[in-house]
RNA sequence: GCCAAUGUAGCUCAGUCUGGCUAGAGCAUUCGACUUGUAAUCGAAAGGUCGUGGGUUCAGAUCCCAUCAUUGGCUCCA
């Protein structure tokens, strides 16, 4: 429970409206005026229970009878408090109190209601203080509020200035910049700045990914977090494997870390008094563990081990973490976008110094750029934003423009007096949707802190211990979250009259053979084995449908490549190919046909069919 | 987390306002018939704790309270 006491000459108030269904009834609108009294503000919040309205109301009564003052008037105040009670909850405690003022004169102003008041407060020293009451509150956890709520208020303290960095190097205030030709930015910057959204239907992802069999809800898990079908697990293996196989060609070298930390590790408690983590948290054997929100602790303990000198640096560090956990306000999530778990490609360079640093940062640009081009997401569907500090920009200013000018479009651009974080410079590419929502995919951090804070050294050319710059790099961001962009981007096709689809790559059924009689079941066999041969996930849809449903049915399924074998095929040399791409209907040779398959799916991993290769043997799955 | 909307068969939904007959439809599933030439063949059967818990009532999918989940807004996004 919080409360705000102030000892004022008077007040006065005013139910205006009734704000929540189980506000007080019974309510007169008339203004209600009081003098000489001590007005609580209270918000009742979760866990507590009628013990903390005693404590609550005696601590009160206490430190009114120093101040001489009978009168007091509870005020349900809602705005202390992120962490509210249940409004019938908070609603009986009041009432409790109430009931325990013993000699005081008690009076409570409507519950649930909006209220103009206007207060004149007294000018001594103890006319104001402010309390938290918790039931059984431990140490620990006494200390964790702590340090959460100091951490928070120098995050509400940062003053940002927002401009608009073109590619010419020309930096205009955001306001002053003409978007008629950015749209896309223009929502990006509105996103982060104002913060203005205005949607009010569910992202087109959510039933797709139902729909495609690629992952739904597991309500037997906590929010957030995913059940992964065949057709799923097969995707994200594959953005798993070319995502990981880009960041060894770049030099990364792919490491695997623990999933919990005790939060009383030395090292995690500097971390969380810099960040206020919303993580799940386990007790284990007097053990305070967390899960991780990130690969950094994992990688940083590890680096903290080498033996690091000058001559070995930039050295890179990476792993791929299914999962990384991060408690998100329930509030928060949305299908594939925003989740509590989610399988994260986290990749940290030691640089020995701000000149390898930008050399180094130039280079994971590129490679983000390049991991998202072959994912399937173009430059045209995300924009830029950039954020540093002001003393960074100074001195920086080249790199920066250079950034740009590789995107080669204007860039969001954030900036500080100060530095709050632990880096000077972060960019991202934000995917942004069709209903104008952000959200940050591939990302990069030039980090001044850790290294000191988990002792990572290196010795430099003069035999002296240096801490070493560390970057923070995931080249597509999170893998759900890449899913999530491919299926909105299908679903703009869609919505425009095009075709929607995935890249073939990362089809869960390349080429599907329809036989149209059951006598040609033996063609297809043998022709699927030919296919499978040179790794293109192929199935046979052997059901007894009629023909023009199975290939409704391979429409529906985005099947890139349909092949009807009935009479004329099975007396030809040549197949006949139903591309969904065109529409059209094409006959090709089998070594032209791979040829052509292969031309498009080049330098990316391939994978067997995730499920039974004949329809009759497949439990439904998509509706 | 706060506010709001939604939750009925495996899926998509009707029925809820105004309580009352055996809770309906399409798709999917099973069975049978049909043997198909490039976006839905026909028929039958089976399938339901009406999100969950409590309450009011002679009677609850329907009204009330609580709770959970999803979605939207706020907040948040290291």
């Amino acid at each position: 429970m919080r409360i705000l006491q102030l000892h004022c000459d008077s007040i006065e108030y005013t139910p205006t409206k009734k704000e929540i269904k189980n506000a007080e009834d019974d309510v007169s609108t008339e203004t209600i005026k009081l003098e000489e009294l001590v007005v609580a503000f209270v918000a009742v919040e979760k866990g507590d229970d009628s013990s903390v309205a005693q404590d609550a109301i005696s601590q009160i009564k206490n430190s009114m009878e120093k101040i001489g003052c009978k009168k007091l008037l509870l005020y349900p105040y809602a705005h202390l408090s992120s962490n509210l009670a249940s409004p019938s909850l908070a609603l009986s405690l009041l009432k409790e109190m109430e009931s325990y003022s013993g000699s005081l004169e008690v009076s409570h102003s409507p519950f649930g209601w909006t209220k103009s008041y206007k207060v004149q407060v007294k000018g001594h020293p103890l006319a104001e203080s402010s309390k938290t009451i918790t039931k059984n509150e431990s140490t620990l956890d006494e200390s964790k509020e702590e340090v959460t709520s100091n951490a928070l208020k120098s995050e509400s303290k940062i003053q940002s200035f927002w401009y608009i960095l073109s590619p010419n190097g020309k930096m205009s205030p955001m306001s002053e910049f003409n978007f008629a030709n950015h749209k896309k930015l223009e929502i990006l910057s509105k996103y982060e700045s104002a913060k203005k959204r205005s949607v009010d239907e569910p992202p087109p992802h959510v039933a797709l990914m139902k729909k495609m069999a690629i992952a739904d809800y597991e309500p037997a898990s906590d929010s957030g977090n995913m059940r992964f079908f065949p057709n799923g697990r097969l995707i994200k293996s594959l953005i798993e494997q070319y995502v990981t196989s880009r960041v060894k060609e770049y030099g990364g070298y792919e490491v695997e870390t623990p999933i919990m930390y005790d939060s009383n590790h030395p090292s995690m408690v500097s971390y969380f008094n810099r960040f206020p983590a919303r993580q799940y948290n386990i007790d284990s054997e007097g053990k305070k563990l967390f899960l991780r929100f990130a690969a950094c602790f994992g990688q940083f303990l590890m680096a903290n081990e080498f033996q690091l000198s000058y001559k070995n640096l930039p050295y890179r560090l990476y792993e791929l973490t299914r999962y990384s956990f991060r408690r998100e306000q329930s509030g928060e999530l949305v299908g594939l976008r925003r989740l509590r778990a989610f399988t994260m490609p986290d990749c940290h360079a030691f640089c020995k110094d701000m000149d390898q640093s930008i050399e180094e940062i130039k280079k994971r640009f590129d490679l983000s750029q390049s991991v998202l081009k072959e994912l399937g997401i173009q430059e045209s569907d995300y924009e830029m934003a950039i954020r540093f500090t002001e003393d960074f920009y100074n001195e920086n200013k080249k790199t920066i423009e250079e950034l740009v000018q590789r995107l080669g479009k204007p860039v969001l651009v954030e900036m500080w007096k100060e530095k709050f974080f632990y880096f000077v410079l972060k960019w991202e590419f934000n995917f942004i949707d069709t209903l104008g929502k952000a959200s940050a995919l591939s990302t990069d951090q030039i980090d001044v802190e850790n290294a000191n804070r988990y002792g990572i050294d290196f010795v430099d050319e003069n035999n002296v211990k240096k801490n070493p710059i560390i970057l923070h790099n995931s080249p597509s961001g999170a893998v759900e979250r890449i899913i999530y962009a491919l299926l909105e981007k299908a679903s703009l096709d869609s919505k425009q009259g095009r075709k929607p689809q995935i890249p073939l790559w990362l089809s869960p059924t390349q080429v599907r053979i329809i036989p149209l009689k059951d006598e040609f079941s033996g063609i297809c066999e043998s022709l699927a084995e030919k296919i499978s041969l040179r790794n293109i996930r192929v199935d046979i849809d052997d059901r007894n449908e009629s023909i023009g449903k199975r290939i409704r049915e391979a429409e529906k399924e985005w099947i890139r490549y349909i092949l009807v074998i009935g009479e004329k095929e099975s007396n030809s040399e040549n197949l006949s190919i139903r591309d969904r791409q065109t529409g059209e209907l094409r006959n090709l040779t089998f070594e032209e046909f791979i040829k052509e398959f292969e031309l498009q799916t080049k330098g990316k991993p391939v994978s067997s069919l995730n499920m039974p290769k004949y329809l009759s043997q497949r439990p439904q799955l998509m509706v």
